[in-house]
DNA sequence: AATTGCATTTTTAGATCATAAAAGCCAGAA
DNA sequence: TTCTGGCTTTTATGATCTAAAAATGCAATT
């Protein structure tokens, strides 16, 4: 298999997804141009992660016709590709994150610093320093280098963060703008229910986490105000990365989905002071199991 | 006078502000390590800002003893620096937010169009995109270019921001962390005096919008939790940028300024639930009186 | 009429080198 | 001792070129 460049190969990675949770049936004709869309991208990555599923027998090419989906291999789960969770676990930015949080590095550090330590070109780092920017941990000197914030190293960050989701979230559904979108809420019960189905067992860590991540930003996408999404997708992004280093403790992920599906119905009936409760009440109790074992 | 780097000019710029505002007496030595450990930088560019301080008859240099402010001239006022307002209203990243929200560029850009238009090199670029996607309103497209969100381009955002901070900053000062910080308090009435004693009318508008803000990024600081004051912040950035758009009502100013001092006495007293409740009235009236006159 | 498959154009990444700027060091003055 | 003033080292920027990757246009195919 020749060596592709990344965006073929993460758009690949997400045809694979949608083809493993059945968005893309078996025999489904792939249009280059359908796909380039919902990506964002032009044709020509599409094709090259396209040709890339076929080179690995999970497409097939017909010549002048374009791409269709192979019925699903025995043999292809053994295959295990890295896929986007192995991508955020080992690449960079979580190195970097965990290098700072567990005091490996100084709280100054010059680009050449991190460009030799974790061999980058320049456009990478800018790539990462723009990240960690964004997610409020990094911030530039005024002269050179970077300094980096010790806002999630003290012991109290994670009840801090959940502090504010208690404030917001609950808060969200009682917005005069809140407006129950059924499609959303029918994904959000799809998607927990494939985790309540299969115990949470059979899956990575980060799923468990980025998925109970997306459900919350899901509910509050519902109030249609983007700045109170903003300011929980902060909080949440800073969260997972501790998160991912805690254990996670899989039972408590059964009490958790439950809770959501409960949510959820709630939300569907309408029932929006309920559901406000019950998401603080939801809120609380994650915070209450987690604040004793404190990190670091 | 020789064309200074910008650091230095930062720097120069800070320093007369230090002096003006009467922190750095007339008479008092400027050592230069104690300058450059405030600023976070070395040596190297405060040398050069206090020359060029020098250069304007703002300091004395007096050989092998360092630097010394001297006493202000009438004339120094006419000099008329630019000033950070200024370098705020004419900067790049100014221009760049205007014409986005003026509809004057296309909602997805390649960074070729952006260095051609506003003729930037490849680190000036990579700076202005930073901020941006710090701040919120641009992303990165999975192939080449940059999407611009149209989250403050709505005639709602304002409304938005407000319905955010009427939900955090009361909150804030409820939150059992909230410790009342005197110096800030002292401080913060300083400010606000001071603007109510010109009655607003020698200053700039970035400058009463800024100040405005610093005021409540102040108080929710007080919290100790980083991501209220985050949260906050990011909300606020975008508000200003609006709001630096928008006519000042200078007389609305007044009326501003007095109640962010009642809320200052009120927590000094330390009646938290009174100042709290202030607080929201506070946000409730700016909100009142922006709503109507949507913009755009 | 839509879509593929290929060719062409545009855009960005990477590498190198010269230069500017900031950081850091140290002798000597106060 | 502390601090300045000059000096050296380190770090980042800007310009340029080449290669890689993505976007786009178009004839051929279904």
């Amino acid at each position: 298999m020749a060596r592709a460049s990344p965006l073929p190969l993460r758009i690949a990675q997400e045809i694979r997804e949608l083809i493993r949770s059945g968005r893309l049936p078996v025999g489904a004709h792939l249009a280059t141009q359908q796909l380039a869309d919902r990506f964002g991208v032009s044709r020509s990555p599409v094709r090259e992660a396209l040709q890339l599923l076929a080179d690995r027998k999970v497409l097939q090419l017909r010549a002048n016709r374009g791409f269709f989906v192979r019925p699903p291999r025995a043999s292809a789960a053994g295959h295990a590709a890295p896929g986007p969770d192995m991508a955020e676990r080992s690449g960079v930015y979580r190195r970097f994150a965990d290098d700072w949080l567990d005091d490996r590095i100084a709280d100054e550090v010059t680009e050449q610093f991190l460009r030799a330590r974790y061999r980058l070109t320049k456009a990478q780092l800018t790539d990462l320093l723009m990240r960690a920017v964004r997610e409020g941990w990094v911030e530039r000197k005024a002269g050179y280098g970077w300094r980096l914030l010790p806002v999630a190293k003290t012991p109290e960050a994670f009840e801090q963060i959940y502090r504010l989701r208690m404030l917001i979230e609950p808060a969200a559904m009682l917005e005069p703008g809140f407006r129950i979108d059924r499609a959303v809420l029918a994904e959000q019960r799809r998607i927990q229910e494939e985790m309540l189905a299969c115990g949470a067992a059979g899956m990575a860590a980060e799923r468990l986490v980025l998925d109970g991540s997306l459900f919350h930003e899901a509910m509050i996408g519902m109030t249609g105000n983007p700045f109170f999404v903003r300011a929980l997708q902060q909080a949440n992004r800073m969260r997972r990365l501790l998160e991912y280093r805690a254990r996670i403790d899989r039972r408590r992920v059964i009490t958790q989905c439950t809770e959501h599906l409960q949510i959820i119905s709630l939300l569907e009936r309408g029932e929006l002071a309920e559901a406000s409760q019950l998401m603080r009440r939801h809120l609380g109790g994650a915070l209450a199991r987690k604040a004793p074992r404190t990190r670091r």
